[in-house]
DNA sequence: CGGAATCCCTTCGGATACTG
DNA sequence: CAGTATCCGAAGGGATTCCG
């Protein structure tokens, strides 16, 4: 009965854990949710601060976002545009997950890729 | 300085979390992973207790999380092929991570989703 | 500055059929 | 039973161009 936790996980067949992750899973959307977490940014400065972003990707992210209430967009109608992005309070309660994520990467994630490394070679027990 | 925690995120680009989410964001293997915490399955008893999951993708989920050192594949040579599948160490403990996950899956989600079928008819304000 | 639109290549993943 | 092989459509995502 230690198991019996992952009924959160498998409850609905996954349903609900993969509508977060078809969500996260985009490559970006969790880098710019971390950026974000410094507090309001302009699009100009995600740009720069998620490196190898590009300007479609994250246009298209941070739309996802703003779309299911993580983000919110502010246009301040100036001469040179200018469009603010900050999380909101759901978006703020991804990062607690999102860095037990981040955190067990960095513990395992060394060591899977050594492991990778090592099959590629001769793949034998050699 | 409440922020700096998301440099566990940020760090290199995001390239470590980004290892781990390459891997789990691949639709089945958080469920598979979820699935084989009750203890050594086959992998018929994978394939029906994962519903929807089809013979190629369940195999293929498989094979990246054995190369990966998360699952540990035991082969019996009998007459009719039995195949075992468990979870090591360290797939155990993707666990955690992955339930707080679907703890914010719970939580939020349903908001989420309703939010998004408000956006869609009128789109408006109205 | 902050996008939107288009093009196009790659990957994901479902369906099906075959095999040891 | 436990795969493997092939086909194919859908989605992800990069590069580039144009626009208000």
């Amino acid at each position: 009965m230690d198991y019996e936790h992952t009924c959160k996980i498998r409850g609905d067949g996954g349903r609900t854990l993969r509508a977060i992750l078809d969500q996260i899973c985009n490559k970006w959307t969790l880098l710019v949710v971390a950026t974000l977490d410094q507090g309001t940014l302009r699009f100009g400065d995600l740009h720069q601060q998620v490196p190898g972003i590009s300007q479609r990707m994250l246009t298209l992210t941070l739309r996802n976002l703003e779309r299911d209430g993580l983000v919110l967009r502010t246009v301040y109608a100036e001469v040179p545009p200018r469009v603010e992005y900050a999380l909101t309070a759901v978006g703020k309660s991804l990062i607690p997950p999102a860095l037990a994520l981040a955190t067990w990467a960095i513990e395992h994630v060394p060591g899977i890729e050594a492991r990778r490394a090592d099959q590629k070679p001769s793949r034998g027990t050699a």
